[in-house]
RNA sequence: GCGCUCGUAGCUCAAUUGGAUAGAGCAACGGCCUUCUAAGCCGUAGGUUACAGGUUCGACCCCUGUCGGGCGCACCA
């Protein structure tokens, strides 16, 4: 597996109960073991796993299924062994029973689940966290928008996605760091400084055509006005250059490098680390980089053969410099050097790659467009060949965003200056909306945001959906110290008036969030918040309309209202894992 | 042509990474406000998981092939 830290589900804190179980079962089967029926050598691996039905307990393992064979027992009859070897005494468990082809489901008693409203009472904002990527130091990547223009909805996509990766991981006990690469060095940067010239001059009267492949939007001329506001007219030329001065290049990079950094802040995402591309070329980590292939001897100079069925009309075939990355699981070898003797792209990345992994991180975290999959292969192989180890990189695609209106598509065309930008949907949307809506599919599958809908204060709209069962728990609060003027605490006994099922199945539902959390962070998939605090929502608003939380009898109304601020807790905890505000009032 | 990726209810998406009878929301239809926020809830209907094989106790998930959508495919980034 890629996942760096698979390893540590294994060896990952569960509940309590889930060890529990666990235990149990190892017990029982060391039991038949004395008694014959496995080899001495026998080493068990089955799973205790949440069944997707309720009706099928609170825990379930597979162990009568998986052994059977080595048993020589059908699977239901091993389980019915197993069942009657489980140690007695506990007091979690209230039954257990065989089930299906040879489950085995265990079902909790409603004082272990209500215990749990105590747990979350006094871990509060901790609960849902744990230690299992403790001594993990992790590096993510994400955004690295070139600095040559407004940033679009994808790139917020990615940002979204990448923060809550982090966000995540930290939740888990892991170190991580965040880091934005900066594309600073490329010809993109040239086109940006004379589409900038170009505006500037106009400015001052002296109109040229904008030439093929240069920067139209409105942008370009905003930033030669700022150029214009400070440095006057010092850059102005009677005929326009073959490159841009360097200074006006810098500035233009600079000056949107702020307005990316302004629109990651209003979507309150920070970063440790801005690492320019340049400072490859610079400081001689290319070389460096390039050093250490050419001692493996994986640098050679041949000619690549031109792409099979569809051909560049262009195509000349000619030597370059070359990496042999196709040693190291890549289609072909590629390019480190341009015609003209240059460093590739590639070659940069090559070296930035490599600066990374001398950092010592565990592993590096990529969050790349969609556009940019057929990337992955050549990093990988550099990073194999330079620090023999395949697993170190992991790269997470983001697909497009398509942007709705009331159901109907915006049209949008960079040419006809009517494209719509991330500022201008967080301007409209606000950030929660933006945050929740791009965090609600998984990054792989291309994803539609409508303007409306993220605003409507419906259920149709999952993030009012969410904040609005947050803030039906304060109002409960609110109400009550209206009335008396204190929250009650409920005590143990006082619990035990939580036996309705609705009741048990949000106790069940509570319970699942550290695992939850856990999940989603171990596999990099953030979509999976969003979905559980939909589900605890749904039951706690079907909840709150059958049953009154605010009862005359004292001990219910205590009981009903730490079941409600339990569920408010969970909810707040995953909304501000996700960076959105869990308002206490709509 | 090759590589990556996706294909699940009319629409938008889930499905504990191989578990039991594949679940939600929207749209359709029918109900619930003198009671803590109806900004909400309940019910009905909707499926050969694109298709065909294979692997095994068990497949939406893994393997092979086919069809269809997206992205990419010398020196750009």
């Amino acid at each position: 597996m890629r996942d760096g830290l698979s390893g540590l589900t294994f060896f990952g804190q569960r509940s309590m109960v889930h060890s529990l179980i666990q235990q149990l079962v190892s017990t029982a089967l060391q039991q038949l073991q004395q008694q014959g029926l496995f080899a001495e050598e026998q080493i068990f691996s089955f799973q205790v796993e949440r069944p997707r039905d309720k009706n099928h307990g609170d825990f379930a393992t597979n162990a009568a299924l998986v052994l059977a064979k080595t048993a020589r027992l059908p699977p239901r009859q091993l389980a019915e062994r197993i069942l009657a070897a489980l140690p007695a005494g506990q007091t979690a468990v209230e039954r257990c029973e065989v089930a299906g082809p040879g489950f085995i489901n265990f079902f909790l008693t409603p004082h272990t689940l209500q215990s749990l409203i105590l747990t979350i009472a006094e871990q509060g904002t901790q609960y849902g966290r744990s230690q299992v990527g403790a001594g993990r130091r992790l590096q993510v990547e994400f955004v690295s928008a070139n600095p040559t223009g407004p940033m679009h909805l994808g790139h917020g996509r990615g940002a979204v996605n990448g923060d809550v990766i982090v966000r995540l991981l930290q939740a888990i006990g892991c170190q991580v760091e965040r880091e934005y690469y900066i594309n600073d060095a490329g010809a993109q940067t040239l086109v940006l400084g004379r589409s900038v010239l170009i505006r500037y001059h106009a400015l001052f009267g002296q109109e040229w055509p904008m030439p093929e492949g240069c920067y139209p939007g409105d942008y370009v001329r905003d930033i030669a006005i700022a150029l214009r506001d400070a440095q006057g007219d010092r850059w102005l030329t009677p005929t326009l250059p073959d490159h841009p001065p360097g200074e006006v290049v810098d500035f233009a990079i600079a000056r949107c490098l702020e307005w990316i950094r302004e629109d990651l802040e209003r979507l309150n995402i920070p970063f440790d680390t801005w690492f320019s591309e340049r400072s490859l070329h610079t400081q001689g980590m290319i070389a460096h980089a390039i050093v250490q292939l050419e001692a493996k001897d994986l640098i050679y100079e041949g000619i690549l053969e031109p792409p099979k069925g569809k051909q560049p009309e262009d195509w000349e075939a000619r030597p370059q410099r070359l990496f042999r990355s196709s040693q190291f699981g890549d289609e072909v070898d590629r390019a480190l050097q341009k015609s003209d003797g240059t460093y590739t792209y590639f070659a940069a990345d090559i070296a930035y790659h490599l600066n990374k992994a001398e950092r010592g991180f565990d592993t590096l975290i990529n969050i790349w467009g969609a556009d940019h999959g057929g990337y992955i292969k050549r990093v990988q192989s550099a990073l194999a060949a330079l620090t023999g180890r395949h697993t170190l990189l992991e790269v997470r695609l983001v697909q497009m965003v398509n942007l709705f209106r009331a159901g109907q598509p915006v049209r949008m065309s960079k040419r006809a200056g009517t494209f719509v930008t991330l500022r201008e949907v967080v301007e409209e949307t606000g950030a929660d909306a933006v945050r929740f809506w791009f965090l609600l599919r998984s990054s792989g599958a291309s994803l539609d945001f409508d303007l409306e809908l993220a605003m409507a204060k419906t259920n149709e709209n999952p993030v009012f959906y969410v904040q609005y069962a947050h803030a039906r728990v304060h109002s409960l609060r609110r109400r009550l110290q209206e009335r008396g003027g204190w929250v009650e605490v409920a005590d143990a006994r006082q619990l035990q008036r939580l036996s309705e099922e609705a009741e048990l199945e949000l106790l069940r539902l509570l319970s699942r969030y550290p695992e939850v959390v856990e999940q989603a962070a171990l596999e990099k998939e953030p979509q999976k918040i969003p979905h559980y605090l939909l589900e605890l929502a749904a039951a706690f608003h079907t909840y709150y309309n059958g049953h009154k939380i605010l009862d005359e009898d004292t001990d219910l109304r205590a009981a009903r209202l730490a079941l409600a601020n339990a569920t408010g807790q969970v909810i707040a905890n995953g909304l501000t894992l996700l960076g959105v505000h869990a308002p206490e009032q709509m």
